[in-house]
DNA sequence: CCGATGACCAAAC
DNA sequence: TGTTTGGCCATCG
């Protein structure tokens, strides 16, 4: 799509539930590609598709602080909890209950 | 056209 | 057991 990883990153993103989230690891690791966490979170910054939720992709630590978030502080987490996606007092999302697992 | 950077994670010492 | 460096690719100026 955009390039040769970064447009696998990207299909593995949309495959992500709403209500669900994913850290960058998690993507990069189903991609292939366990070491390249980075190159996920450069993927989801550089992100110009809209049907691409990227959104539900957050740090290991369930943290929305992301350029995404940088932009329009709130946002991220708004879309989220519309989706259902519980948060802790921290302002984290809490992976525990509404990390990704992806079945197949 | 070329150099540096950028939403990170995990192994290694 | 805690802290540090390494790794990877596309986009901007």
């Amino acid at each position: 799509m955009s390039g040769t990883v970064f447009g696998a990153f990207y299909e593995i993103v949309r495959r992500i539930p709403a209500g669900s989230v994913s850290t960058y690891g998690q993507v990069a690791r189903l991609a292939g590609m366990p070491r390249c966490a980075r190159l996920v979170g450069y993927a989801m910054a550089a992100c110009q598709d809209p049907s691409v939720p990227c959104h539900r992709v957050v740090d290991r630590f369930g943290g929305t602080k992301t350029a995404f978030d940088i932009f329009a502080p709130g946002t991220q987490r708004a879309l989220l909890e519309a989706e259902g996606v519980p948060f802790r007092p921290d302002g984290t999302v809490d992976l525990a209950r509404c990390q990704w697992q992806p079945e197949g």
